[in-house]
Formats: structure tokens, C-alpha cells, sequence
DNA sequence: TATGAATGAGTCTTCATTCAT
DNA sequence: CATGAATGAAGACTCATTCAT
């Protein structure tokens, strides 16, 4: 297996096959899930041959972890790149969030890989992608929430460890079945600014209030 | 293909090895996904030969038709069994997620098919469980949402029309990722109870405190 | 095997079962050939369950005998019933086109199962047919064909022990092929009586001159 | 699915797998009929695997139409090649036959599949062969025969539209039942030419004499 | 007499993988 | 570098056949 050579063949940009198919194959994996992504749908996708996909991972397995690796983590590292200081949590939540969906417009394949891929039972890149896992975020997260829990600012019953996962999933099953939305008529002007204020304003005052006093 | 037949010759609840395969394909797909389910897996799963199952089903579009509107279909009825009366969204909130907890409990196949098979861009059952959406409730959802944002207690940057699928990803999505947990050393005590009060309270105050005042 | 009883269940006159499924059989099998006449396919056309097939006939070989004795072989039965004397060639011919066009009239189903299935190299019913061969009638055309080639009055290049097959040929083949009629504009309006004579016609006279000159 | 390759790396006339497997597929077909020739015979007759059979023809449907255009398709051309100017009918028949000898000659699985599968009802390359039907040659053949029939020279129950179906039948039939011979003792020892001018004699002359008098 | 249940074998097809060029 | 050729394994589906009732 050849490594990725930095020299183009050309003077001119020529693009790396190697990145081609992995960008075929993200997409590719985005649309049809990973079971549904073929040594043949992904080459044809990158307009090679199937034996193109054999020659630069050797097999299947290699493929997937190459896609873990040089793509679905840059994802995690770009959420989780600017140093988690210690903030007060409703600024941290919306930080992520933030660029959490910064994030999604730059690889809009994400969402529906992590869901499908990473967070279901079974997903075929979950174990791949443990070891990306932004453990120190999320353990970071986890004690912000629980020290403005025991200063009395977070509902008692909020479960801090839960803290990455809800975000995850508030911010990122919106943007995951947004092409579910063209078909629902009233949903369509929904756009990516509105679901992230939308997040945000979950994560930091709830769906509903808590008392059926104003919120403030 | 023969029809369910009201009864076998026992007096005793024999299993209807139909009620068998349908019991195994739902819990094989909760597992594996519909890509990972196949006929031999779910067959070996009821203890028969894969035959069997093109015996009963015909095809395998026809089983997972059977797989969604004799199985899939109770969850969300069950979830909205109960007249969704006028009630302020607090409370319709806290009573979705309670019978969808109650729902879990005896149907704990559905959140990992939920997210991976209905929510997900191509999800395979996406389509064929449209017909099984709960309009009605998630209006009327909708409306009471909107209803109290107008009155002031529900912040503005909330959207309404995602309440729904907001309750859903918050209540369900921890179920769908806890076999996940057992790997996680911390989390291990994480109960159901646990979750669902972590996902109302969520749902009705936020992850973190809109402003630094505590929360009500 | 259950024996074909005389006694019909009723009074009225019930159709045999068994006779049922070999008409089925034997019009399944003239309009797909043997190898689409499943067991299934042939049972539908009766209004049965294909384990009936397996009830009356016990398997697909035994089946296929008694279509042959049963039914096929009542076809050459009818054809050669009449005593053939010995009449003078054409006479032999037209009588033979005659009853051949009779037996398609009662037995519609012959033509397109004696080409498919026992004219034709591999034919499923091929050997079968054997055993039902007029091999007598044959072999007296034949010498009837002969004597008149020798007296002179047929062509000297006619192979006289062709002359059941060639008979058999010219006057089947527009029968099995009527169907094709249908979608050619021009050829809808040829009726049997129209195919049988022009079998006839060329058969004691050919479908052009030997010579030039005007036939007799 | 490749592509048929102009030609192999060495200079001399490597067997192109493709055309081996159409040859195959065309040989079996003529022994087993379309319904028998299943992928796994046509390779192993071929001497390579099932696989290998959708790898050049990707499914059964292509390769019937493989079949059809490039092999069964020839027959026809080669029949038809010379272009068929005006003579007079008896000439044209004995011309027809000839090159349909010729061909059956280069060819020989025609004659059974022509029987199975073109003519029979149901014949699986029926319609296939619609579009190589020589129509031109068809509609001249009837125009001659129906000239010389005006002309007095043709019975008037000669019916010129069956012409070319009727010279098909006389024809090939004896070609296609050849293996028959075999069995029938007596039999044996007719060879082709035998074959071309019985069907020469009774399609320019009769099997029988229209009447007592000596054919001319 | 009749049938529903069940199965093993075989067919078509897809796919990951290997290899020679 | 890149690809066409080739294959074994597995999946969906059909079908003849058996069996208990």
C-alpha cells in the first residue's frame, strides 16, 4: 500500500487520489450508511475503478479506519480545538454549539454518519471512533455542570455525565435529518442559523418551563 | 403466504412462529441495522432456516413492511395511547417522555432503530414509518409550545415545530447509545429512572442556567 | 397415490381433482413449457395448493408421465384413430392434416408443447412421447409415399421416411405460432381453416412451381 | 462490465473470454433450452466460474441479448446476406434454403433454438428477435409467391404470407430433430444434403402429387 | 382427502479481494 | 500507478419435496 505521498504529479494541483476516495467515501457512507458504501459506489463516486480503493487501503477495514482517522476526527478536533477554559457552563454550551455547527458547515457529512455510524447500536465506525474520543472536553463539561449543579443553578435532577451526549444530540439530530424537512411543507424556511439559536435555547432554559412562571 | 391464524391447536399460547420472526427481525435490526439483518440472521435468531422467512414474508420488502406496522407502529402508539389533552407544555412534556420511557421498558428495540433506521438520511424504515407519524399529537405539541413562548414563558429562540423532535432525541437518544455505557467505567450506574428524570429536566429548565441567577 | 377413482363424490358431475390438475398442468405447460409449469404455477391454475400436486401425482417426473398418457397421448390417438387404408398418397395427407386440425381444435394446447417439448432437442417430453410414436402409421405413410415415388408421381428428391415429420410440421407450425399472428398487422385475419389449407396446398403441390409452367 | 476488448496482448487469436462464454451460453441453449442454461452451466461449459458469467454480462437479461445480437442475430444475416433480387419463386426458395443450410452448417445450435425459443409461444428470445426479423426479405418472398400464384403457376390455397414461416418449418425442422435420428435405426444414415433436397423437393413439388398424373 | 409448515438444494446476483500485467 | 480479469463467499429468492395433522 502506497503511503500518501506529498508530491503531486503535476505542477498543478492535481488532487491526491488517496483524498478523493476518502472524500467519496465520507460522502458516500453520509448518504447509504457504511454498509451501504461499496468498494463500487465509493470508486464511482471518485471516478475510478473498484481496484483503486484495494490499492490505496488494501482492504475494507484499512478503508474505515483511514476514514475515522483523516476525517471524521478532524470533526471532534475542530469542535474541540480552542481550549476548553473554565467558563461559566451556559458559555461553554453555547461555545460548543457554536462550533459544533461551524463544524457541520464545513462537513456537512458528520451528522448523519455520527448518528447512523458512531452513536447507534452497532454503528460500524463506533469503536473506531472511541479513540478520538475528546475524553478531556467531555470530562471538563461534566465538572462545570456539576459545580453550577451544586451552586443551584442546575436543575438537581440533570445528570452532568450526561452533559456531551445531550448537547450532541440537541445540536446535532436537527442538522442529521434536516433533508427530511423538504418534504414536511411548514418546515422548509427552517434554516441552520434558526436550529442552532434553537439549540442553544434548549440547552440553556429548556423546551417548556420548569414553573409556569415567566422564564427570565 | 399463509395468514396469521387466529390460533394454533394448543390451547396454550403456543408462539406464532410469524410473532417469532417478527420478535427476532425487530430485535436483529436493533442490533445490526436492516443492512445487517439478514434473512439467515434473523432466522437462526427464531431457531428456523432462512426459507422460513420468505415463507411467511414472501419478500424481504414485506417483512420489514410487517417489521414496521405490527412492531415499530405499537411504539408510537403506545407513546400517544393517552388523549393529549390542553395541558401547559410542562406537563405534556414530562407525560410524552414518561410513556416513552414506559414504551422503552417494554420495547427496548425501538430507540436504536429509531435513530438508526428512521431518523438517519436513509434510514430504511424512514419511509414506511412515515405512515405511522403522529401528526395529530405533534401539532397539538406544536401549538401548546407556541402557545406559552407567546405568553412569555418559553424562551424565543425556541422553534416549536422541533419540539417534537427535540423531546425525541433528548429522551431517546441516552437509550439508543446505553449499550455504550457498560464500556464507559463511570456510567455504569446510570439507570433508566436516572435517564428519563436527566431528560425532563433537561427538557424543562436546560442543560446550563440561562443567566448566573439560579435557576427557579 | 390415490388411484383415479370412478366414483365421483357427489352426484352431480364433480370434477375428478386429479383430472383438474392435468388440464392445468398440460394448458400451464403449453403456454410457459415444462420449465416454468412449477408445481406452483399449475396448482394456481386449478385452484388448489401445490401439495395437492405432490398428493396426486407424488412428484414432478410422475406428473409429467401422466400429462404424456393422459393427455398428450390422446392427441395422436385422435389424429391416427381411423383405420389408414391404403389410399393413395394425397388422399393419406389431407385425411391426416384433416384429424390433426380436428385434434388442435379439442386439444389447443398440442402445438406449442409438441415444438417446445417434444420436437425439440432437450424437450422435456421427448421420451416420453416415444412410447406414444405411431410408429405404425408412420411406417405406412411412409411405404404409402414410396410407392408413389416410385410409380412416378412424387419428386424423386423426396426422402419418403420425412414425410411424417415434414407433415407434421407444415401443418403445426402456424398453429403453434398463432399467437405471434396477433402483433403482425397483416396476418390477423388467417383463420384455421386458412392454415390448413394452405398445409394441405403445399403438401400435394408445394409453395412454388417445379417448373415454370402452369400447375395442374 | 468490460468493454469487448479490440484485441489480447498476444498476436495470436487468444480465445476473447467473452465471445467463449457467449459460445457456451449459445451451445447450451441449444441443448437445454433458455430455462436450462443457468449461469453455473454456461460457465462450467465455458471452463470458468458462475461469477465470471455476470462479470462480462452483469445479469441474465444482457446476456440473452449478448446472445441474441451476437450470435443468433448472424444466422439471420447470413441467410439473408445475398441480396434477394427478383427471380422467380421457385429459384428464391431453393436459394433461401440453401443459405439456411449453409448457415446451419456454420452454425448448427441454430435449427433447436429457432424451434425452442424463437418460434414456440412463450420462447424466452422471442420478442428479442423481433428486431432481427428480415422483414425486406420476408415481404419480397411473399410478393413473389403471390405473383407467380396470380399467375397460375401456385395453388390458389397456398396462402404467399406463410411463405416464409412454412419454408422456416420444412427447412429446419428435420435440422432440429437430427439428434432424434440417432435412435430411430433406420434412419441414420440421412445426411444434411439428404435433408436440403427432400425440403427443396417438397416445398418446389409437394410431398404428394396434387393429382394421380406424374409430377413433371 | 387435503393442507399448512418446514426445509435443502439450486439460481441469480453482489461484493470484497487477489493477481497478473 | 492503475486496471481488467477472476473468484469465493454470502444474500435473496424459488421450488420440489416431506411430514404431521
Amino acid at each position: 500500500m502506497p503511503r500518501r505521498s506529498g508530491r503531486p504529479s503535476r505542477v498543478e494541483t492535481t488532487t491526491d487520489p488517496r483524498d478523493a476516495l476518502l472524500d467519496a467515501a465520507v460522502n458516500v457512507i453520509a448518504e447509504r450508511g457504511v454498509a451501504g458504501a461499496s468498494s463500487a459506489a465509493i470508486a464511482s463516486r471518485a471516478g475510478v475503478t473498484p481496484a483503486m480503493v484495494h490499492y490505496y487501503f488494501r482492504n475494507r477495514e484499512l478503508l474505515l479506519d483511514a476514514v475515522v482517522s483523516e476525517r471524521l476526527a478532524r470533526f471532534a478536533a475542530h469542535v474541540f480545538a480552542a481550549p476548553v477554559s473554565e467558563v461559566a457552563s451556559p458559555v461553554m454550551v453555547a461555545a460548543i454549539v457554536g462550533r459544533l455547527y461551524e463544524a457541520a458547515r464545513l462537513m456537512p457529512w458528520m451528522p448523519p454518519i455520527w448518528i447512523r455510524e458512531i452513536v447507534s447500536e452497532g454503528g460500524a465506525l463506533r469503536s473506531r471512533m472511541l479513540d478520538h474520543f475528546p475524553a478531556k472536553a467531555a470530562a471538563i463539561l461534566t465538572q462545570v455542570v456539576a459545580q453550577d449543579q451544586r451552586a443551584g443553578r442546575v436543575p438537581v435532577d440533570v445528570e452532568p455525565r450526561l452533559a456531551f451526549l445531550t448537547i450532541a444530540g440537541v445540536a446535532m439530530l436537527p442538522l442529521a435529518v434536516r433533508s427530511m424537512w423538504s418534504r414536511i411543507p411548514g418546515l422548509a424556511d427552517l434554516d441552520e442559523r434558526a436550529l442552532q439559536r434553537h439549540a442553544v435555547a434548549v440547552l440553556t432554559g429548556g423546551l417548556a418551563p420548569a414553573s409556569l412562571e415567566p422564564a427570565a
